[in-house]
DNA sequence: TGAAAAAATGTCAATTTCGACATATATTCA
DNA sequence: TGAATATATGTCGAAATTGACATTTTTTCA
């Protein structure tokens, strides 16, 4: 990044800084994992809600009942893609979603 | 679905035609890739909102130049999760991710 | 114009995530 | 209780996704 785009982001509210970039990203990893484990823990509870086992989950989107224990453990190498395929399975609204959004 | 929503799909590369004709897709499975569509039309806009290249992006996330042009490009084999982690790292906030949640 | 920068497209080996299976542990409830 | 049901945990080859690279196409702007 040259020094001219930097000025800009800079201007914008943005820390650049050398030592920042590495607490920068541990904060993305920090709100990337807790975006992870809040959809894991709703989904637990809107499957429970719904009197579902994890099998009948599982049928639902095509995949089996130890990964859907595995998604409801916040296991991390289950993807996002997987955690929101399983909400839309339980019929999840956009608004319910949103508000699943950690702050 | 309508047919000009079908046809932004398919210019993405998501497969909508031939066997999908009578084996319509699931709502759930329809929804899924609106909402990446959605985040990708974000992502770009974000980027270049800030004189980002994709260059300078890939590098925020340890990526490549191509692998931002197929996340902006709606390309079907990039996940959620990279998506997000794009947005985490241009500091895309709660409420504008649900913002970016499909009706 | 046209050269430089940016973005798009295609490919590929490495890594990650997948469904499935086996089995252990926990919970339910007659 | 204890048997049936549900959930958790570990492993594995298969499939999907990855970063990287090469190259082409598009956009920028002097």
């Amino acid at each position: 990044m040259n020094k001219e785009k930097q000025m800009k982001l800079e201007a914008s509210g943005w820390k650049i800084g050398s030592v920042n970039e590495f607490l920068e990203l541990s904060q993305e990893e920090t709100e990337f994992i807790e975006l992870k484990l809040s959809l894991s823990q709703n989904l637990k509870e809107r499957r429970q809600s719904l009197r579902l086992t994890q099998k009948d989950l599982a049928r639902m989107i095509h995949s089996s009942q130890s990964r859907v224990a595995k998604m409801e453990a916040g296991d991390p190498a289950v993807s996002i893609d997987l955690l929101v395929k399983s909400l839309l399975a339980l019929k999840t609204s956009k608004k319910e979603v949103a508000g699943m959004l950690p702050h």
